[in-house]
DNA sequence: AGTGCGACCCGAACGC
DNA sequence: TGCGTTCGGGTCGCAC
């Protein structure tokens, strides 16, 4: 499930493959996941070369001559840098590349989406034109923060996953950050102090930094992808755990905004 | 504007 | 054993 330190480390892995090629043939067997315009999608990267690749937040942006090409892998999407081959099952896209090799995408619950854009236009109208701040960001601070929440009445729970305020916070590393900070997921965003915000910017960034240099989390590896196989989970103190690893008592699962949610009652009260 | 929720997917995990 | 059901993960679109 790649929140922001697996797609980090996709683009470190992918770039040491893909920069200076060209891209000969693109070839996509799931439409859907062309949110832009689908035929300029298969005509207009031909020739293009792979210049670089940054990531915003959780999207991976490929940068060639012209165009931007956008990449979200969701939850399951995975690319892979192999001799040519034929498509397997779920492979959506396939670029086919000026040394022989291919360059393919694979989503089995096809969640993935992708768009192409002129270079220029990066920022206009595409889901990056929204973004708020990385939590690497010095931007970051906890009166940016404090300013956000102020009009949110939702749980901070939900409310660290809004990319619009930090980008690149997922359902697992939001649990962490939380635990770490000891705030209550329920605590509603607009009662949190300036001195919570400044625990969560802190603790966002040295988990994140953790997860990185470790490579990411792999919790529900149906298949082992090509370089997104990090060893994170080995480091997470409170979600898919049991007991908690400060004052051993039962780690509470529970559903925040639809989502899954790990967190210790007793380290993590609503009210300090 | 903020909030709530279904839709998008499909294999794994679970329940009977 | 075999079947049906539920779940999850991030984001968008829609209704209130």
């Amino acid at each position: 499930m790649p929140e922001l330190p697996e797609v980090e480390t996709v683009k470190n892995v992918l770039k040491k493959d893909l920069i200076n090629l060209k891209i000969k043939k693109v070839n996509v067997y799931y439409k859907d996941m062309i949110k832009t315009d689908y035929n300029e999608f298969i005509n207009n990267l031909v020739g293009e070369e792979f210049l670089d690749i940054k990531r915003y937040g959780k999207w991976l942006v490929f940068e060639t001559t012209n165009y931007c090409l956008l990449s979200h892998l969701r939850m399951e999407g995975k690319y892979y840098y192999t001799d040519y081959q034929e498509p397997e099952k779920h492979e959506h896209v396939i670029f086919e590349l000026s040394n022989g090799k291919v360059l393919r995408y694979k989503d089995v619950r096809k969640f993935g989406v992708m768009y192409l854009v002129k270079k220029d236009k990066l920022f206009i109208d595409t889901p990056l034109a929204n973004l708020g701040y990385e939590p690497f960001s010095e931007k970051l601070t906890s009166s940016y923060l404090l300013d956000k929440f102020k009009t949110k009445r939702l749980p901070i729970k939900t409310v660290l996953l809004d990319q619009e305020i930090i980008s690149g916070l997922g359902n697992i590393y939001d649990d962490e950050v939380l635990f770490k900070s000891g705030i209550s997921p329920f605590k509603k965003a607009n009662t949190l102090s300036k001195d919570e915000c400044e625990k969560i910017i802190k603790n966002s960034k040295e988990i994140l930094k953790e997860a990185i240099k470790l490579g990411g989390t792999t919790i529900r590896s149906y298949t082992s992808s090509l370089g997104v196989s990090g060893s994170y989970q080995d480091k997470l103190l409170v979600h898919t755990k049991k007991v908690c690893s400060i004052c051993k008592s039962p780690i509470e699962v529970t559903k925040i905004g639809g989502r899954s949610t790990y967190y210790c009652k007793k380290c993590q009260k609503v009210d300090l």
